[in-house]
DNA sequence: TCTAAATTATAAAAAAATTTTATTTTTTAA
DNA sequence: TTAAAAAATAAAATTTTTTTATAATTTAGA
C-alpha cells in the first residue's frame, strides 16, 4: 500500500478523531491535522466538519471514504497477487548476526520473511563482528548483520537500522519513580555494564564522552557482566541501572517489569548494518536486506 | 489523485523508459530510478526487468500496472463526484492584483477556478501594491496578490509562488546566439528597464547589487519604460536585452520570438504573495488562495 | 571491433515535505 | 466557572525527495 495520506484519512474517518488516529498511526496529532488539511487543499473542499471538539465527515468526506475503501481493496488484491509470485522464489540463505541482533531483532523479520518467501530455506548463525566477517570470507554465510561502524576491506556494508539504547531500571527498584535524570544524577546511580570490548559498552562510553565529557572512571560501576540477559536478571533483583538496546527490553518494558529512564540531553545511538562480500550483494541476500529494511521503515 | 509514486510507475510503464517518463513528469531521471526502486523494495519484488538499455515489465509489474489503472479510475470518479459538490458553492469574490500577476499569472488560475466553482462570481481589479492594500482596508476587494516583500500593519500576507525573472533578447537580435553571459558581458549590453519605483526594477537592482556588487550606474541602460508590454515591443525592434518575469514572456519564448539568456551565477527571484485583512483569510478568499497555490504546485 | 549515443545507476548536495515539540485556541462537561 | 479534551498553529528538527554530476552499461553505426 503506497499512500500514507490516504491511510491517515481512513484512520481519522474510522475513529472520527485526530487524536485517536495519531495514536493508532504512531505519529503526532499535528501531523494528522496537516495531512487532512493537505487533502482538503488538494480536493479544494472540506472533508471533515469541525464542530467544537468533535469532527464529522462532510458529504465530500463521505465520498472520499467510499473511494478510499475501494482503493484499499485493490491494494489488498495487489499484495495477494504479488505474494503468489513471491512464493515461487527458492534457494538457501545463511545469515550471521551479532548477539543483540540475532536475539531480539532478526527473529521478528525472519518470521515475516518466511511468510513472504516460504520456499526459501534460511539459517541463522550467531557470532561477534569478527567471526561474522571471517565467515563471510570463508563463504560460510551469505549475509552478516553487525553492530557499530567498523569496516573491513573487501566487504560491503549497508545501513540496516538505527538502534537506540536506553537507561533502564527494575520497576521494583528505588529509582523506578524517576522519569528524567541529569548527567550529574547518573554519576551517582550504580550501573551494570557489559564487559570491556563489547560493542554495547563502546557506544555507551563514546556517547558519554562526546556529549558530557564523562569517562568510565567517573561512573559508579556496580559490575561488568558478559551478556544482556545477565544484566537484565541482575537488574531485576537490585537497585541498579543499565543502558540496554531497546529491542532487548521491549517485552519487559511493555510488561511493566523494567522501566526506561530519560537521560537529559543524551541519546545512545548506534547502527545495525548488513555486511556481505563485495560481489555478493545480489540474489537472496539482497532480497533479504531490502525486506528487513522495509520491515522497519514500514508505515502502512 | 494522491499517489505520485504510482503516477511515476504508470508513466514509466506506459513509455517503457525512465528517461521519457522523467520528461513527461518534469522530474529528473535519477528521481524516477529512485521511485521505481522504492516500489520494488516495498513490494519486495522487481517490477521492471532491465535488459541492456531497455526495460520491460516483469509479471509483478504487469499486475501492478493493472491495479494502478483501476486505482486511477477510482481517483477519476472521486474527482468527478467532488466536482459536483463544489459546483454548489456560490458567492462573490473581488480580487486585486498588481500588474505582472494580473496580466500573466492570475488569468490562468481564474479560468480553472471558474471551472471548479462555476457559481462563484469573480472580478479582478488592477493596481500597484499600495492601491491594493488601500482597497483591502476600504473593503473594496476581498483578496490582493502582490509582488515583493513589503508588508503593512493590519494585513496578513501569505506566500503564493516564486517568480523568476530572466534576461531576454529578441531572437532577431545580434545577441540571440548567446546562451550564457557573464556579469562582465552584461555591463556592455544595452538594457531596457522598467521605471524607477517599479517592483521589477527593484528586484533586478537588488539582486545585481547583492550578487555582483553592480549598481544602476554600472549598467548600459538604453531606456526606462513604463510597462512590460512596452519593453517587449521595443525589444522586438532592437538589439537590446531586458530582464522580465517568466510568465510575461512564456508565450513569446515558446513561439521563438524571444530568447532567454542565462546570466552566470545570478538568478533573479521574487515572491508573489496573497494579502488580505487580518480577519478575512476565510471563506471564498481562503478557498481561492489554496486553489491558486495548488494550481502551481500540482504534480498530479 | 571500436566509438558514439542512449539509457539506467549511483552518490553527494540541495531542496522540499513531513514530523515533532511546544503552545494556543476552542469547546465541552463537570 | 473552571478544568479537561481536542484541534490548530508555529518553529525547529528530521526525513524524504529531487537535482546535479558522473559512471557504467549496452546498442547501433562506422
Amino acid at each position: 500500500m503506497f499512500d500514507f495520506r490516504l491511510k491517515v484519512f481512513f484512520t481519522v474517518a474510522k475513529h472520527l478523531s485526530f487524536t485517536k488516529a495519531s495514536n493508532e498511526l504512531l505519529i503526532s496529532q499535528p501531523a494528522i491535522t496537516k495531512h487532512i488539511k493537505e487533502i482538503e487543499t488538494k480536493l479544494a473542499i472540506r472533508i471533515f466538519e469541525r464542530k467544537g471538539t468533535r469532527i464529522a465527515l462532510t458529504p465530500a468526506g463521505k465520498i472520499l471514504y467510499e473511494k478510499t475503501k475501494k482503493i484499499f481493496e485493490i491494494y489488498k488484491e495487489l499484495e495477494y497477487e504479488i505474494g503468489t509470485l513471491r512464493k515461487q522464489y527458492t534457494g538457501n540463505l545463511v545469515i550471521g548476526a551479532s548477539s543483540t541482533i540475532a536475539q531480539w531483532v532478526i527473529p521478528v523479520v525472519l518470521s515475516k520473511f518466511k511468510e513472504a518467501y516460504p520456499s526459501i530455506k534460511i539459517s541463522l548463525v550467531n557470532g561477534n563482528s569478527t567471526q561474522i566477517e571471517n565467515a563471510l570470507f570463508e563463504g560460510k554465510i551469505d549475509l552478516g548483520i553487525v553492530e557499530g561502524n567498523r569496516r573491513r576491506k573487501g566487504l560491503r556494508y549497508t545501513f540496516f537500522k538505527n538502534d537506540i539504547l536506553k537507561p533502564v531500571v527494575s520497576s521494583k527498584s528505588k529509582y523506578s519513580g524517576l522519569d528524567t535524570i541529569s548527567v550529574k544524577e547518573l554519576l551517582k546511580i550504580p550501573l551494570l555494564l557489559r564487559e570491556h570490548g563489547s560493542g554495547t559498552l563502546d557506544v555507551i562510553l563514546k556517547t558519554l564522552h562526546e556529549k558530557a565529557k564523562i569517562n568510565l572512571s567517573d561512573l559508579n560501576v556496580l559490575m561488568h557482566l558478559g551478556s544482556t540477559e545477565s544484566i537484565k536478571t541482575y537488574l531485576h533483583h537490585s537497585d541498579a541501572m543499565a543502558i540496554i538496546s531497546c529491542p532487548a527490553i521491549k517485552k519487559e518494558v511493555e510488561a511493566g517489569i523494567l522501566k526506561t529512564v530519560k537521560l537529559k540531553g543524551i541519546k545512545f545511538k548506534r547502527n545495525f548494518r548488513f555486511v556481505c562480500n563485495q560481489g555478493g550483494q545480489r540474489g537472496l541476500a539482497k532480497k533479504f536486506m531490502s525486506f528487513a529494511k522495509r520491515h522497519y521503515n514500514e508505515k502502512l
